[in-house]
DNA sequence: GTATAAACGGAACATTGTTCCCCCTACGAC
DNA sequence: GTCGTAGGGGGAACAATGTTCCGTTTATAC
């Protein structure tokens, strides 16, 4: 299974290079960014682009790929860093982060494109088993009310970053907080007073 | 304010035929059809398009407006054909595939372009005042029971039309059919089983 | 019938995504 | 170190877009 083909080095670099800077583009000029900006960006030509990406849509769906992990991966170390609902709390917050930067490759989701079909199942593939293992975490150490379904969490956390026209962008940050605040009432270590 | 600056004659004709033939094409082939195309199926060349449509996106404008007036319309002469209920029912339906036909051009409305932000709202201007005069004459005529909300039932039946993956297209006319009986039932004139 | 302002048509332009192919270079063999 | 070569890199070139320009045609008023 695992064969090593030895990528050459130049070519891992400019993998590692096109990621890079597909993720610096796309959050400065959104996902509509065109592929000569993301060539000169990495210091490197069209052709070398689409030798690694063949095409934009592949470009696009592994920066996403990587930034879900990105998310996912941030679960374990807030949760070895911090206090259970402490990590949870925090860890919402970077997801909201997450969502609320993809808002133009939502829309690009929904384009019918069928390149990015396979895309929201990565998402909760990773991303659910993230908010799982943390939300329990957290009811086991009595410092969430139990009762609460992780999936449930998630999608109203997706839900609230979801598209409402002329609304500050602190908004999400906001009404997450109150979520996590309602997480955290009516537990034995709860000494947070009720959401304000 | 009313002034017929009196367009030329085959002005008024292209205007009609860009249009027309507008419809026929992102029926057939979607909205991302190109301007060419729609030129040659109307019979003109491109300079003629923008001269009466400056940008792509008003004459994607143009037509949904022009639907939507055609959805709004329908209800007046279906309630004058039919009795209260059975206008309802089939105006219905009618909007079910005016939205059905509309997917693609919903996911061009959530794509960020602020030339579209002006439609949903001409979406439920023209639309909701059709819902409410349907309904409230076949509540009125006691066949369909009262206490539901026209906007309610409208933005029910465009959830219902939302986009699921790989369900076959019938299905939203089978689960408006279904939400139609609901409202028939329990009326004095319902003869109709409940639904099945 | 003529003048003229407007409309028409489609070539030309700008900007995309994508392909092609020549040149160069990293890497293994000696 | 050197050399051969498989593979990578670069960017000109292609195709398909939306959009603009301008010479030609035509509807309309007199």
């Amino acid at each position: 299974m695992s064969e090593p083909p030895k990528k050459r080095a130049d070519a891992q670099r400019n993998t590692d290079a096109l990621l890079q800077a597909a993720m610096t583009v796309f959050a400065r000029d959104g996902v509509d960014a065109g592929v000569r900006q993301i060539a000169e960006e990495a210091r490197v030509g069209v052709g070398t682009v689409y030798r690694h990406f063949p095409q934009r849509s592949d470009l696009i769906i592994a920066v996403f790929r990587r930034e879900v992990d990105a998310c996912a991966e941030a679960a374990a170390v807030l949760a070895a860093e911090y206090p259970p609902a402490e990590a949870l709390a925090r860890w919402m917050q970077r997801f909201v982060d997450f969502i609320s930067a993809k808002r133009g490759l939502a829309a690009a989701l929904h384009s019918g494109n069928a390149a990015y079909a396979p895309l929201p199942d990565y998402f909760n593939a990773r991303l659910r088993p993230a908010m799982r293992m943390l939300l329990s975490a957290a009811q086991a150490a009595g410092e969430v009310r139990p009762g609460v379904d992780p999936d449930d969490l998630l999608t109203a956390v997706a839900s609230l970053c979801g598209p409402r026209p002329g609304t500050d962008p602190e908004h999400p940050r906001r009404m997450v907080a109150l979520l996590v605040d309602g997480l955290r009432s009516g537990t034995t270590s709860s000494a947070g007073a009720p959401a304000a």
